[in-house]
DNA sequence: CTTGACGCTACGTAAATTGTAGCACAATAA
DNA sequence: TTATTGTGCTACAATTTACGTAGCGTCAAG
C-alpha cells in the first residue's frame, strides 16, 4: 500500500525519504489523523472516525495501516496512539495551526 | 474544487482554518509542488512536471489551481512562484526533511 | 512561415475514496 | 444462557479523483 523511504513510489522515484514522506502525507485523512492523535491519545477507531467527519471505515483503515506501516502509529490495548517519531512528527505540524488562523485572517 | 478558510469540506464541516489547511495540503502533489517551488523559485510548469516524477498536466494544474486559489502560489511572469504566504508555510515544512531522514534510519 | 517553448485542455482509462451494511470477537449485563 | 453493547474491521457498488496521451492556442525567435 504505502511506501517505505528507500522504497521508489511513483512520487518519487529515488524513495529519498523526504519525498516518500510528502506522498505519504498527501493521502487524504492522513495529516488529520495524525493531527487528532495529538489531541486525543490514545484513542479508539470508531472516536478517530467520528474526529474525522465521520470518514468511511474502509478509508481510515487503509491510512491507519499506512501509518502503522510507516512507524507513525500503533494499535495499543487503549487504542490507537502516536508513536515516539510520530509523536515528534506531529510535533512539527504543531504551528500550522497557528499559521492557518493568520493564513485565514489574510485571505478574508 | 478546493476550499477556503471558514467554508464547510468534506473533511472539515466547520470551516477551521487548519483543518482547511490540512485537506488542502492531503491532496496529492500539494505538499510536493510547495517543496520543489521552495528549491526551484521561480518555476515554469513544465519545470515543475519534470520536478515531480512528471506528474499529468491534468493533475499538476488541478493543484496549481488549488494553490493559487489558496493564496498560496501565483504565476507570474517568469513563472510559478510561492506567493510570501505560500513562503512562511515551506519554512515551517523545512524541518521535515532532517525530520525524514532521521526517521528513514529508523526504520531501516 | 517555421520552429520551439509556453501554459494548459480533452478524453478515455485506472486508481483511490466513499457510503452503507454488516461480520467476528470480547466484555457486560439480564 | 442469552442478549446487548462496544470493539476493529471488511464487502461491495458507486462516486470522485488522478492518470497517460495527444494536442491546441499563443507567442517569440530564427
Amino acid at each position: 500500500m504505502v511506501k517505505r523511504p528507500g522504497q521508489a513510489t511513483k512520487s518519487s522515484a529515488s524513495g529519498r525519504p523526504v519525498m516518500v514522506l510528502l506522498e505519504a502525507l498527501g493521502k487524504r485523512w492522513a495529516l488529520r489523523v495524525i493531527w487528532e492523535l495529538s489531541n486525543n491519545n490514545p484513542c479508539t477507531f470508531r472516536e478517530l472516525q467520528s474526529l474525522c467527519e465521520e470518514v468511511s471505515p474502509t478509508s481510515l483503515n487503509n491510512r491507519l495501516k499506512d501509518l502503522r506501516q510507516l512507524g507513525l502509529v500503533e494499535l495499543t490495548s487503549h487504542g490507537y496512539a502516536l508513536t515516539n517519531y510520530g509523536r515528534s512528527l506531529s510535533d512539527l505540524l504543531l504551528p500550522l495551526d497557528r499559521w492557518a488562523n493568520d493564513w485565514a485572517d489574510w485571505l478574508a
